[in-house]
DNA sequence: CAGGCATACTCGTATAGACGAGTGGGCAAG
DNA sequence: CTTGCCCACTCGTCTATACGAGTATGCCTG
């Protein structure tokens, strides 16, 4: 092995700067320098006391540094580890256009296949309940929604878990209340059922997970998460499905094509 | 002041959750449910320690949770206060329209006005320099670019800050490679010089910021930020400008109008 | 050879104490 | 009354220590 310290140089005790957060700045450009690669373990904090000559709490405090900028996470037992970047999905501004209505399987599935990963959609769940003020907004003054609650996965890995809200008189009855809606999905059968999709709205926030969150999309720390809300309207201009989307941000980048008008 | 038993409860000690986390857990509790508010202040640390019977460290490490969760935030000498929202600014899809291209005033300073805060740009810089790898690829293999950044402060709090990149023969010696480039921005200059333009591409990702971009956003930890990059191309196909822009997430809605087609 | 256990190494949690530095209020001197 | 200092209270940084719990490895036993 090499040494540390022709990976990692000294501290600076003339300077100002906490030696928690030099040593932060050490490993920090270490990484960025590419001497500590993707997935590969960093030195133990045991090694770091050692070869900076401070406490354990200071040479963890600079770890949980890192670790709030997303740059490694801690493996119990096992050691800290810098965090891999995963294989990202491409959210196109198109991906709703009737063309990519494919026969049965959902526009995750296609996709996901199409890049040669293997994806899977759990913790489905389908029922009635009481519209929360903001849905209500959205829709049109609504008090009951139909509530469509499902969780995507990536190679085993969750990537997202999105609800979708449509109102009763709407969706009561229909094949959009069932567990599978069928091909071209919800947007498919809200066509079937006469509401012709004319725009979509989306809203885009970035913040960090909630505890829930943390864990229904396994997040590790320092991992933002993206919020979309996106809005669906029929070409009278009514609100016919608000999909809540919480996706964890370092799988996504999502792609807009805007007219310039 | 109200007792802390009445607002905070007791730990387990027969759970098997850290006594770090039932502390985070209360206090965050407590803040959704309001009994703190915005910006007011939490029990101090010592208040904490004698409430809980725990150390000192044990305290810090269940704000440290909460910060990183961007709820809390610490103020050296004062206290831990309840992160307040702050105002965010809606980019719409059609800020770039040509029907919304202000005489003299630039987009963020009359969108601000309008909203009755105090908009302000600053660390401008325009120059000329090598095109990174990723921009020269997005600009179709340029070597060199123009390049204008600027900081976008919101009464007084930096929001935003951007650099567009264009390519040299479009730009060089024109309007645009001035500090300030005239009503309707630099979008007005390419189209009267020529570059009549057709669309948008804007690519979004959200992920902790760096330790520069946490400087210049003085941003708080716990505050991810938005990274959008935007690239617009003339009705001949060619990308003309590339934009890249890092926002305080917490400072941001994006909303975008999509069609059904 | 296979299984299981001991062990060493990893990070996780918690305590107790020390000193430093920023903030704000009150008190004393002018 | 005003100025300036001191002090109490706040969080920031750092040390030293202890034990727990997850992981991997190798050795020992059957």
């Amino acid at each position: 092995m090499t040494s540390l310290p022709s990976l990692l140089g000294d501290l600076d005790p003339t300077s100002d700067r906490a030696v928690f957060r030099q040593i932060a700045d050490q490993l920090r450009e270490a990484i960025d320098r590419g001497r500590f690669k993707e997935g590969e373990k960093l030195p133990s904090e045991a090694e770091l006391v050692e070869h900076y000559g401070v406490s354990r709490m200071t040479v963890r405090n600079s770890f949980s540094v890192l670790q709030g900028e997303g740059l490694v996470h801690a493996e119990h037992g096992k050691g800290v580890f810098v965090r891999p970047r995963p294989p990202v999905r491409r959210l196109a501004s198109d991906r709703f256009a009737r063309r990519h209505r494919e026969q049965g399987k959902s526009a995750f599935i296609v996709e996901a296949d199409a890049a040669g990963s293997h994806p899977q959609v759990d913790s489905l769940e389908v029922k009635e309940e009481k519209a929360s003020q903001d849905i209500s907004t959205r829709l049109g003054s609504v008090r009951r929604v139909l509530a469509r609650r499902r969780r995507y996965l990536l190679d085993g890995r969750p990537v997202e878990f999105a609800t979708s809200y449509l109102p009763l008189d709407i969706a009561r009855g229909t094949q959009i209340a069932e567990p599978n809606p069928g091909p071209g999905g919800i947007y498919g059968r809200l066509e079937e059922l006469g509401h012709q999709l004319d725009h979509f709205e989306e809203e885009i926030r970035a913040r960090m997970p909630s505890p829930t969150e943390v864990k229904t999309l396994r997040l590790a720390s320092g991992v933002p998460v993206i919020h979309l809300i996106r809005t669906a309207y029929d070409t009278e201009g009514r609100a016919v499905e608000v999909c809540d989307t919480v996706m964890a941000a370092d799988a996504y980048v999502l792609s807009y094509q805007l007219p310039a008008t």
